[in-house]
DNA sequence: ACAACAAACGAACGGTCGTGCTTTTTTCTT
DNA sequence: AAGAAAAAAGCACGACCGTTCGTTTGTTGT
């Protein structure tokens, strides 16, 4: 028998590579040594398999990045904890196609439905994180009282998805060190 | 009779909205009320279809954003421009689905083959063009002789994609103008 | 030992995919 | 107006899609 955790385990991996539509029952279920039904049985359909892969990487992503950022002190470095940990989750073994998140959301952004919705939530949970632990930060002091933590959780989740772009389309081997020179320069 | 260019003009919008890959044969056909077979006449599979729809988006690109750039003043007024017009191209009528590029990248990020390398060319491209555009600033002394062209089109790029995740997924009606102000904090 | 139960299977369903063939229709050239 | 060339249609193919069904297998509880 197989545990649902480890046939989530991969899906999250094939649908980091080929998308949430791109993922495919009866690929997964080959590549799982089981068969078609037999997959199918765990879930009862595909729209149900993809959101518990989205809530299976957002599981692991708070355990990965989330979590242990929190361990850091409030504020600056946490925050450079939060976007160090995010660089290690995108070239993540368990993500060999790159952030699932950033290649759902470009997918997704125009297909209605209980996936994408959640999808949504996810992000705006994430962007929130950021910005509550630079607010953190605006209280320590390590930033000016007039700053606006939203605005800093958006451009830096641009700092991010530069690094996706030039560093999984482009293969560009300074991606790693452009996205620690933009992290720098947006810290106020 | 129906233009090849009629055909593509309807490719690219719709892969905008469901991407190369998502872009079929049998759904492009139904949409110009043409045979599937007739249709695959034109292109002689459905790979040359996709780059033909690149090549086809990206010449739009040049006509919408590029070429009316160029004709500013060189330098800030030439880079602001590129930004205002690529926002207006992510937002254009025929990419109702988006910037084509952007989703395509995270598309095609992992799957090696002439369309990702056509892709990928033109993504090298169009970071080429905001490098040069800066360069051209720092002659005229718009910007610090020491800056960092490649730097800077890495950078702004990431405004671009913040501003399509933000608008795109999160319909986030501040995207435009979180956009523009991380634009402004970017120009040194 | 036996019954109850869930997990996995194999086969099949209606669809759609990309892609070839052959035939009809349209367009262009002389 | 006639014939050549190109475009579109029609049809069929094998493959794969998500999904359903009935059956087999293996575990668990009594």
């Amino acid at each position: 028998m197989i545990t649902r955790q480890a046939v989530l385990e991969r899906a999250v991996a094939l649908a980091s590579r080929v998308g949430l539509g791109g993922l495919t029952i009866g690929t997964l279920a080959e590549d799982l040594d089981l068969s078609k039904s037999g997959l199918f049985g765990h879930f009862h359909s595909k729209e149900a398999l993809q959101i518990q892969v989205l809530e299976h990487a957002a599981a692991k992503f708070v355990d990965a990045v989330v979590r242990p950022a929190l361990a850091q002190p409030r504020g600056e470095p946490r925050l450079r904890s939060l976007f160090e940990r995010w660089l290690d989750w995108a070239r993540s073994s368990p993500m060999p196609g790159g952030c699932l998140f950033v290649a759902a959301a470009t997918e997704l952004d125009d297909r209605p439905g209980p996936v994408r919705d959640r999808l949504q939530q996810l992000q705006r949970d994430w962007l929130g994180v950021i910005a509550t632990s630079f607010r953190k930060g605006m209280e320590e002091g390590h930033f000016p009282a007039d700053a606006d933590a939203d605005q800093f959780a958006h451009d830096l989740y641009g700092v991010m998805l530069a690094y996706h772009h030039a560093h999984r389309l482009l293969r560009d081997p300074k991606a790693e060190a452009r996205a620690r020179h933009a992290f720098e320069a947006l810290l106020p």
